[in-house]
DNA sequence: AATAAATCTGCACATCTTTGCAGATAAGTA
DNA sequence: TACTTATCTGCAAAGATGTGCAGATTTATT
């Protein structure tokens, strides 16, 4: 099999754990540092076990890793750049969302790819 | 809805029309120029049918578009900036493949990133 | 008009994913 | 040890996607 077909292949899998609206929110939310489950299921507003199952699939393709730490278990991005590059895609959704405007887009854009909280 | 659930959510739709190896591959190869059906199906490998209904549901998300001449048609990127987007994806994925090694993703970055046939 | 080439559409079947819970672990606390 | 908090695992129902093909369109050619 061709190079260039198992990369595509590869990629596809990438976008496909990313292609979840959860997945991204939570990508977003371990931006800047390091959460909890419990953290990060009350920021987004799921179901604890649901936030537990997103992680472990983000974790099985090494875009997420956990430290534990007594009955914590800390999320953090392995590769932080990741974040920058899905907002990136941004820019391919403008102009053709129903039901939000390009000034929102950039309040959200500004909102996850700040440092500041 | 807030607005960084609705983005998240059409972002994530996004990524999902992405998520597959054909599309992919289709997507790079019109980076350069636009081409037919025919054309893309054999410099894939692929059944024409399929790969219309890869590209119906590319245009259908307005990531490319087409042009009729005669009975063929052609199909370009809306957004050729989109072609490079995917291929900076790559960075996420070397040193976690399994068959196939960091060299190879090189030589498929530069097939894909360069002007050059 | 008849034929051929290029592309599209629709359908059935198989396969994955997502979701919502219930129950299982694991680690700290009283 | 019993209790609580934090997180994980497993399962079944529902939903979404991918695949293969047959047949329908559309446009050019003879």
């Amino acid at each position: 099999m061709p190079s260039r077909t198992i990369v595509a292949k590869e990629l596809g899998d990438i976008f496909k754990i990313i292609a979840h609206p959860d997945r991204i929110r939570l990508i977003e939310e371990l931006r800047k540092e390091e959460k909890d489950v419990n953290t990060l299921a009350e920021g987004l507003g799921l179901p604890s076990p649901r936030v537990s199952q997103h992680l472990s699939l983000l974790r099985a393709h090494r875009i997420v890793d956990e430290r534990r730490d007594g009955r914590h278990h800390y999320y953090y991005l392995i590769q932080p750049e990741i974040a920058d590059w899905i907002v990136d895609g941004l820019s391919f959704i403008e102009g053709k969302m129903a039901g939000i405007s390009s000034s929102n887009i950039k309040a959200v854009r500004r909102l996850w790819a700040s440092d500041a909280p």
